[in-house]
Formats: structure tokens, sequence, C-alpha cells
DNA sequence: AAACAACTTTGTAATGGTTACAATGTTGGA
DNA sequence: TCCAACATTGTAACCATTACAAAGTTGTTT
């Protein structure tokens, strides 16, 4: 992802752009590993030392409210996002804290914009708990 | 719900009984308005003058351990407890806060402890957001 | 019934993530 | 270039949660 996308990516969600807007939102782009606020922070601190915690605590507040990029609360401990806004689920392993993307089953995912039980529905969350894949098989081999 | 069933239901559990303990699973098992601790700690504290909102916190986090209600963190900023630990959705409406139940989609629930993508599934969380059934008519009414 | 050990509760103090705020910096239009 | 609106920064405040040690409770053994 190049940064002019990035700044496409951000006109096109009515963001008026800023270096450090167009750095947070690029790393977003280009990580999957659904970041906290500190994560980022750290990623990018060393390549603007300048940046503040507080910038990105509004920038990232500021993406989610304009649907720039999702915020997770899987985990009441910690508040990750996502900049994949389109509709999938997730899966957080309980051993080491990483986050999956899956599939959203679809009969749950027809519901967004209809009603249910007289409620209009505008977000849809869905979520796994468990053992990730690689957890599983660190735990096999240390059987052996 | 009786007493007698709260002593019950937290023997179930494996959880040694308590007048704090008894008081606060009576609580959960009697109301289905998704309480914070604080909601819980003001509604308790009144019959038991002593109570301490660290009993709160400690008791629903063993409570949550053993199975004997659930974790809610549909939003960032609250978190909830359900004592009906049952297969169930939820609904957070964004303008007046309140959480509804809702069923669970059963293509959903069915892949509760199988594996997906390599994964082991433990726990499944489904929740929508929006406006809730109440909201809308007040709304209107506001309206005319 | 007393003594004791294990467990539970309590209140205060510490922690740490998030937000408020005022000062500083930046941008784009007149 | 100037100016007004907006964005960023760093510090201080806030507040929900947790740590901890003291006090209280329970149940068992003698």
């Amino acid at each position: 992802m190049k940064v002019k996308d990035t700044l496409t990516y951000l006109k096109a969600h009515d963001i008026k752009p800023s270096a450090q807007r167009l750095a947070i939102m690029n790393y977003l782009l280009t990580h999957s590993n659904h970041p906290t606020v500190e994560v980022i922070y750290q990623a990018l601190s060393t390549k603007m030392p300048t940046l503040s915690r507080t910038t990105v605590y509004n920038t990232l507040k500021l993406f989610v409210g304009h649907g720039a990029s999702l915020s997770l609360t899987i985990d009441d401990q910690q508040q990750s996002f996502d900049g994949d806004t389109s509709l999938h689920a997730h899966f957080l392993c309980t051993r080491c804290g990483k986050i999956y993307d899956l599939p959203m089953d679809d009969s749950f995912k027809n519901q967004l914009g209809k009603t249910v039980e007289g409620h209009i529905v505008t977000e849809l969350h869905q979520y796994y708990k468990g053992v990730c894949a690689t957890c599983i098989k660190n735990e096999i081999k240390s059987l052996k």
C-alpha cells in the first residue's frame, strides 16, 4: 500500500490528511495485527519522534467516527483497531492474545441495516475465543 | 428466585458461598439489566452497608472464572455482567446504552467446541449495535 | 468450647490507561 | 503575507481497576 493510496483512502472517508493521520492510517492498512494504541505509538514514534500518544488516541477516534477503521473490544483489558472495515469475525487466542480474522456467518451478516425485534441494526460484531492453531502446535511439541 | 436456589446455583459451580457472594449472585439471577460493577455495588450497598467495591470486583471475577456468569465487553467504556450463561446474543442501543438479549444464530452456536481454521473454539460472542425500539418510538414522538 | 488455619472481606493506596486542556504548530484561503 | 481555523503536543487530571495488608469469618481439630 502506497502513501498515495492512504491519502485517497482518508479523503474517501472525509478525513483531512496530515502527516500523523497518514502515518497512522498507513500503519493500519498495512498491518493485520489488530494493534492497540500503544503498539501503534511504539511503531511510529521511532520514525516520527514528536508523535504524541494523545494524537494517536484522537486520530483513532476520528477514524472510527468516520468509518475508516474499526474499534474492537473483544477483551476488557485491551482495545484494538482494525483497518479492515469489511464485515468479518475475529478469533482471540486466550493463550497468546493474538487476534485472527475469520469469515462472518452469512445469516448474521444479512441482518445489517435490518430490524431485529424492533431494534434497528447499524453494526454487527462476532467473535470467537479459544486456543489458536499455533498455540496448539506448541503445546503438543512441549509434550514430546 | 429464592436465596436457596442461589445457594444451589453457587454450589453447582463450585463456589463457596458467603453472604456477599449470595447477594451478588442473587442480584445477577434476578435482574436482566446486564449491570456494571457500579450498578451492582449501588444496588446492594443499601442492604449491605459494609459491602466494598473490591469485593464486587473480586466476586464477579470469581463467578466468571467458574462459569457462573458472563462478562460482556460490548462497549470499551463499560464492562457488564450477565447471570444468564446460556448462548445468546446482545443488542447495545447506542442512544440509551441499554443492552437487550437476542437469540444467537444457530450456525454460529454450532461452532462451540469445534475447530475453525485450526483454532479450538471455547467461547462465542455475538452482538448488535444500533437504535432500540424504545428510542425509535421516543424519536418519532418528539417529531410530532 | 477453644484454638487454629484457611479463606474472605474491607478500605486505602497505588496503578495505569484515557481524557482535558492550554500552548504551540500547521494549513489553506483571502 | 496575514489570518483564522484546525491539528498536535505534553502535562496534568481523572477514574476505573487492582494490590495489599489488616480485620473478619468459617470450619475443623483437639
